[in-house]
DNA sequence: GGCCGGGGCATTTTT
DNA sequence: TGCCCCGGCC
């Protein structure tokens, strides 16, 4: 241990050492926080701590993951394989499974996921033939998860005069009871959606004092990782673990608060002191990743934050170059820019493409450098979008497990009663679900029981449902004897999945088999591994739980080669790359259009850029675009307020930086057919190419963006021109023009008449294009 | 019940 | 622009 010791530095030293209170770790980005956990807990563990006495608390399956590895190492496997460390959401969905009948539940209740929870909050309000325009369904449940990390229930939501009046005042009056439908439904249902199972773990700790009582005694000491974003819930459930003791140490950064928009409170960290009376606060401050250049960048702007507990991040790393900010055309350009510049990079500096990632503010900006980077043959990987269970086909086959595992499943139910077609339409399942809510008790029950419930259908119906339920609960019975995989194999065999899928052979269809097979490959795997660990739960419920707290983050074991890594910044935190490119830098982006109505959101927007910036390594460069498809417009975008706040010292700004005439300056002696932006006024490309300005062209062609030479005119007219010199106004074969999507580039040729004249131009960052005339929005600039 | 086309709509999202 | 949802049609 002593010699662990020494390979931290004094302040990381002190942090592990102190154990005998409250303690709060404030860790700068890139400050070495993971190593202090780890440290900290094999120094617990030396000086007595049994290792299933330590909680340890991280909000990803990923950070999980990587803590329970480094510990491995030093204290070994078997020990740090009894430690309580996982996600917030696996920890207490073991000891809810544990005690759910103390709440109401069976201890097989299903997990909705928020795909499962947005459905029947949609069903709920068609049910009540309330308006979706105005009941958003994703709307509705932000305001119903809200609810939940605030700990407020059903009856504490309508007697809320504060939020039934807000909810008044937006014309949606009847959230109130919209969730408490759908709070009786998952009930009846037996399903937690993931705010409830913090909901439920408090709840279950206030009825039941001698169950929290129980787990305080257990958890001798917690640890709790990215403490900036807890929201009120899991503070809670900390604090009544915690207090008994205080024995409890929190690592966060308040300056990497970026999820206040799921509840997480900023103020829980900055606080602290209130609830842990005499907490001791150590502080990391040095930032062993990035450049000297980096971390002053990202202070300065970080500095523009109000409220922030006062820290001074340093680096003694190398100074390393400064910030690039790349100014694009447009968002096309940007791409193609980027492209450019990794590739050079990539030439000139011997990076590997692993070495590089393209961070943006919104998943939609991936398409666009998908499509560069695609057309340069530079590989990439996009993290984010769908996740292999959020796929249909894979959906359907685990709803088939969920209704084995708890039958009253509502949203299980009603994804396959009529999956394979047995011919229970749409009809027949409102009639149900009217039913149901009627006399209150699950689709389920309905169904199994229509005589009963007095289910108004035909015999012919009738049989078609008692089909149905003979099947699911024929899979119920062998759930008793079979292990996950041969349950699993049974069910898409007699459910008819098998035969509906592999009945076909067109592309579809195949990737679907795939997708099928791939799925039965994780149930065999997650049963081996259960059984050669000795673990006998290998039912299939256990795969259910894994399952549904997995995330895409987690499956990157497959191909770890070589690729350029794309994601949203919200993804990368906690990751870092040798360089990294931040797009998109424009107003009503980054910061977003949504996020500008307080100082509170600006800030947290603020924030999100200092950890895009802070995953850099060497080399961190900027981009913004003068003009961005948005919602199929082309629109204008000028450059984003955060730029303005960093101190250019740090920065190389493109020379037509000015943050704010330049969008007047551009849209000068342009000509367009159609109307961009309502900027410009509207013309003809035959109407008569009135004088261009100069001065444009200078701004254009200087600045750090410039990687490739024009290509020369002689050269360009003896390949690629059909002999012809033409001249349309003042636009010939060697013009500079600008156009809206591809930036700047030179006229190589000219050809057609008319309605068909054409030029083809060698663009400076997109490449050879060819464009009609009649079409194509430029100016010339030369 | 499945397919097509028009209209409405576009944040971020560890679990 | 591209996706999703709904309504109309076969």
């Amino acid at each position: 241990m002593e010699e662990f010791l020494k390979n931290l530095n004094p302040s990381q030293r002190e942090a592990v050492l102190y154990n005998e209170g409250p303690s709060l770790v404030i860790a700068g980005a890139g400050s070495g926080k993971t190593r202090v956990l780890t440290y900290k807990i094999a120094y617990l563990l030396q000086t007595g701590y049994a290792p299933y006495n330590i909680l340890a608390l991280t909000f990803t399956n990923k950070a999980a993951r990587e803590m329970k590895e480094r510990i491995s190492r030093i204290v070994g496997e078997d020990t740090a394989s009894r430690l309580w460390m996982g996600t917030f959401h696996s920890v207490f969905l073991r000891i809810l499974r544990t005690y759910a009948d103390r709440i109401g539940f069976d201890s097989k209740f299903t997990i909705y996921d928020s795909a499962d929870s947005k459905n029947l909050i949609k069903t709920i309000i068609k049910e009540r033939s309330l308006d979706d325009k105005l009941y958003k369904p994703a709307t509705v449940q932000a305001i119903i998860s809200n609810a939940k990390n605030a700990l407020i229930t059903p009856g504490a939501y309508a007697a809320s005069k504060e939020l039934v009046e807000a909810d008044e005042r937006s014309k949606k009056p009847l959230i109130k009871d919209i969730y408490a439908e759908y709070w009786n439904r998952c009930a009846r249902a037996g399903a937690m959606d993931f705010d409830d199972f913090l909901l439920y773990t408090n709840i279950l700790f206030r009825d039941h004092p001698d169950v929290r009582d129980h787990y305080s005694k257990i958890f001798r000491y917690i640890l709790v990782d990215e403490y900036q974003d807890t929201n009120f819930a899991q503070h809670l459930i900390v604090h009544q673990l915690a207090k008994d003791h205080n024995h409890i140490c929190v690592v966060g950064d308040d300056a990497q608060s970026i999820y206040s928009f799921r509840g997480a409170n900023i103020s829980n960290i900055l606080n602290l002191r209130t609830d842990y009376p005499g907490c001791r606060i150590f502080k990391l401050e040095q930032n062993y990743r990035s450049t000297r250049m980096i971390v002053a960048a990202a202070n300065s702007l970080i500095e523009k934050n109000k409220e922030q507990i006062p820290k001074h991040i340093f680096s003694d790393n190398d100074e390393g170059s400064k910030v690039a900010v790349l100014s694009a055309y447009s968002d096309f350009e940007e791409g193609y820019m980027i492209a450019n510049r990794i590739a050079e990079m990539r030439a000139v500096s011997g990076f590997s493409y692993s070495d590089f990632a393209i961070l943006y503010r919104t998943n939609a900006q991936s398409r666009i450098f998908e499509e560069a980077l695609r057309k340069k043959s530079i590989p990439y990987k996009i993290y984010g979008g769908l996740s292999f269970y959020q796929r249909k086909e894979i959906k359907d086959i685990v709803a088939y497990f969920r209704m084995t595992v708890n039958p009253h499943d509502e949203e299980a139910l009603k994804r396959i009663i009529n999956y394979p077609p047995r011919g229970i339409g749409d009809t027949t399942l409102r009639k149900i679900g009217e039913c149901a809510t009627t006399h209150k008790v699950s689709l389920w029950q309905v169904v199994s029981d229509p005589l009963t419930y007095a289910l108004p259908v035909n015999n012919g119906t009738l049989d078609k449902l008692r089909n149905f339920t003979d099947l699911i609960d024929s899979f119920r019975e062998s759930a008793e004897k079979k292990n996950a995989f041969d349950l699993a194999e049974q069910i898409i065999k007699q459910s008819g999945i098998f035969t509906e899928v592999f009945s076909n052979r067109n592309p579809e269809d195949l990737s679907r088999q795939e997708n099928l097979q791939e799925l039965m490959n994780g149930v065999q795997e997650f049963c081996t591994l259960r059984e050669e660990e000795g673990n006998e739960s290998v039912a299939l419920i256990d795969f259910l739980s894994e399952i549904s707290l997995a995330t895409d983050q987690d499956n990157d074991k497959e191909e770890n080669s070589d690729k350029v890594t794309m994601m949203t910044v919200h993804a990368s935190k906690g990751l870092e790359f040798t360089n990294v490119f931040v797009v998109g830098l424009e107003e009503d982006l980054f910061p977003s259009a949504m996020c500008k109505s307080s100082e509170r959101e600006i800030e947290e927007e603020r924030r999100l850029l200092y950890v895009a910036i802070t995953r850099a390594e060497k080399n961190c460069i900027l981009s913004y675009a003068g003009t961005r498809y948005r919602n199929g417009q082309p629109t204008a975008m000028p450059p984003s307020r955060f730029l303005k706040d960093m101190d250019s010292r740090y920065l190389s700004l493109p020379s037509t930086f000015d943050g704010g005439e330049r969008q007047e300056r551009l849209s000068q002696n342009r000509f367009s057919s159609g109307n961009m932006l309502g900027r410009v006024r509207s013309r003809q490309w035959s109407e008569e190419l009135s004088p261009v300005n100069s001065g444009a062209k200078q701004s254009f062609s200087s600045g750090s963006e410039h990687y490739r030479p024009l290509t020369r005119i002689e050269q360009a007219v003896s390949k690629e021109s059909t002999g012809t010199l033409k001249q349309f106004g003042n636009l010939q074969v060697g013009s500079i023009i600008r156009h809206d999507r591809f930036g700047q580039g030179q006229v190589i040729e000219l050809s057609g008449e008319g309605e068909n004249a054409k030029m083809g131009v060698d663009f400076e960052n997109v490449g050879k294009k060819q464009l009609l005339l009649k079409f194509a929005k430029f100016t010339v600039v030369e």
